[in-house]
RNA sequence: GUCCCUGUAGCUCAGAGGAGAGAGCAACUGCCUUCUAAGCAGUGGGUCGGGGGUUCGAAUCCCUCCAGGGACGCCA
């Protein structure tokens, strides 16, 4: 990876240059190097004479031409410069820029994979949605960031495993099992009301008529609590099964769907408490079991355990993440939560360390919310009242490439808005084309030789020299950065910004450079070029779980 | 009241201590006899919510105020 390259290189002239007393002995700050906005500054540049410049005593130009002086050019760099008041700015070298094609196209799919995570067993954990009804927009977004963590950090040599946690043990469930009786029983011509804590949404009907349809009356003759329970194991599997559905539209699939009332038939529940106990942060009081938060420094303690005896989300969650870190032993552990669940996220950690591992272990990335909105209408989400958009509907109108490319484009921390209207009218000037067109222009010209019998193996990346072909080799030799940056910060939206830039290149180069031309030799290197883009550019797409189109 | 997120171009959003603050959309001007014009080149547009502070240097860090959203259950 070049920058770490550079870093290095940069690293050890300031040692080299310490070593010789050009400069005094003071500690260097993390940062080394950063990418300057202005090209002019080169490819990579250093502050660092600025930052040493007080800790020294000297002058920072002084420092830098110092520094400078120790540097020995190694092959990716053409030249290393100092700039006022105190910059050290390095340009790659164009020879090696081009050789990177070669490189590329040996490493074929596998180019920006990295050994980052040195096989580590991690886990993401996300949606784990109440399958209690259809996922909605906001559902979407958890999704869809998941997934594509899910992809970055496999690239960069972790081993992944993606989970859906089932919540199928609580009062919500229970609502939602006597609310499907309720229409079941209404199905069937029966006078009954929804509970008041019922779902609302049409779904629900439709549900109980296909259980009509497929089971008949039978549920009628069982004593009531053992009819709704029956029903609601239909009701479940089949949310479950149409969840899964809408997921796998858009890309999103899981390793494990993991149940949450295996927690306590499996004992993890009962280990964890004990744990707890042992450690000393249990109390009973007013009738119910309290995790002792407190005492970690929390606001409030948090109740495990209800006076009926039945025990709280918080509860599962303990013994959950106890399975997590124990008894599956996941180096790392990343849950993608709602924002509603934002206020979770402190007691979690401390519930982590309270149970004996480094809390730093997990890492909870909060997703924000979404706002749909229809033109100028506003649509609010609420499973409750039945009037949702789901996410089925929005893949159906906007479709599944889109979707990933808009949720992925902002960061989870700040809120959106999704503009249905706008998303669908824009259809054509959606960026998200203009990455896959790119693409697609590609596989035209690669098509093209083909049909015209060139073998190009053999072309001399030498000749890629014209700006714009090393503007785009520049853009290319930067996915593996990317990867790491990604990886290391939880932050896909990197992604779709870096596609549209490495788009960009392309499609700039296309316009300037005749690929296909009567000079065999510069045809050759060229179709190099542009089999390299192509393989840079598909694995950015499927990174980002999107579809890689040969033509548009 | 306490805690979390956000406030950057007309709109949607990047930018997390460095060099005249960026992209897409929208607006305007050019460019198709050549591999896909879903494209390229260019123009206009900004008190980076306000005010203090730290620093050689702040959209970025600290304090404070304002605005929007979310969370503060023996719901999940």
């Amino acid at each position: 990876m070049v920058k770490r390259d550079m870093a290095r290189l940069l690293e050890e002239a300031v040692r080299d240059a310490q070593r010789r007393g050009l400069i005094p002995l003071v500690a260097l700050p993390d940062v080394l190097l950063e990418r300057p906005q202005n090209p002019e500054h080169g490819d990579h540049a250093s502050s660092l004479p600025l930052k040493l410049a007080r800790a020294a005593r000297m002058n920072p130009m002084a420092i830098a031409q110092a520094i400078t002086s120790c540097i020995q050019l190694p092959p990716q760099v053409q030249k290393v410069t100092t700039a006022p008041p105190g910059f050290i700015n390095f340009a790659l070298h164009p020879a090696w820029l081009a050789r990177q094609v070669d490189t590329i196209l040996e490493l074929g799919e596998g180019y920006g994979n990295l050994d980052l995570g040195g096989r580590k067993p991690i886990q993401v954990e996300f949606v784990s949605v109440n399958p209690t009804g259809p996922l909605h927009v906001g559902h979407g977004r958890g999704a869809i960031l998941g997934s594509t963590l899910a992809r970055v950090l496999a690239a960069a040599g972790y081993s992944v495993a993606t989970e859906y946690y089932i919540n199928d043990a609580g009062n919500q469930m229970n609502a939602f099992y006597r609310s499907l009786f309720a229409r079941y029983q209404q199905a069937l011509g029966l006078e009954a009301e929804l509970p008041p804590d019922g779902y609302q949404g049409d779904y629900v009907i439709d549900m109980a008529r296909e259980i009509v349809a497929r089971e008949g009356d039978r549920f009628l003759n069982m004593p009531p609590p053992e009819a709704v329970e029956a029903i609601g194991k239909i009701g479940v599997k089949k949310v479950l099964e149409s969840i899964a559905q809408d997921l796998a539209r858009l890309g999103v699939t899981f390793d494990v769907w993991f149940s949450e009332q295996s927690l306590y038939r499996e004992g993890q529940y009962q280990r964890a408490m004990a744990i707890l106990r042992d450690k000393g942060y249990i109390e009973e009081r007013e009738g119910a079991v309290w995790f002792v938060s407190t005492a970690l420094g929390e606001d409030k303690d948090n109740v495990l355990v209800r006076g009926d005896g039945s025990p709280t989300y918080f509860a599962s969650d303990v013994a959950y993440h106890y399975n997590k870190f124990q008894e599956r032993g996941f180096q790392q552990v990343i849950n993608i939560w709602g924002a509603d669940h934002q206020g979770h996220v402190s007691r979690m950690k401390a519930v982590v360390g309270a149970l004996g591992f480094d809390p730093d272990r997990l890492r909870i990335i909060i997703t924000q919310m979404v706002t749909l909105k229809r033109g100028e209408a506003l649509l609010r989400a609420s499973k409750r009242s039945g009037d949702i958009v789901t996410l089925r509907e929005l893949v159906d109108e906007v479709g599944a490439d889109a979707c990933r490319f808009v949720f992925l484009s902002r960061s989870a921390d700040s809120q959106m808005e999704f503009d249905l209207e706008l998303a669908k009218l824009q259809a054509p000037e959606n960026p998200v084309y203009y990455v896959q067109y790119a693409h697609a222009r590609i596989a035209s010209i690669l098509h093209l030789a083909q049909e015209r019998g060139i073998d190009y193996s053999s072309g001399d990346v030498a000749l890629l020299t014209h700006p714009a072909e090393q503007a785009l080799l520049r853009k290319m030799i930067q996915l593996e950065e990317l990867v790491e940056t990604v990886a290391l910060s939880l932050e896909p939206h990197y992604l779709p910004h870096y596609s549209q830039d490495l788009a960009t290149a392309f499609h700039s180069f296309y316009k300037q450079c005749r690929v296909v031309s009567k000079n065999e030799k510069l045809t050759h290197a060229r179709l190099k070029l542009v089999a390299a883009a192509q393989i840079t550019l598909a694995r950015t797409l499927h990174l980002m779980g999107m579809t890689a189109p040969e033509r548009m």
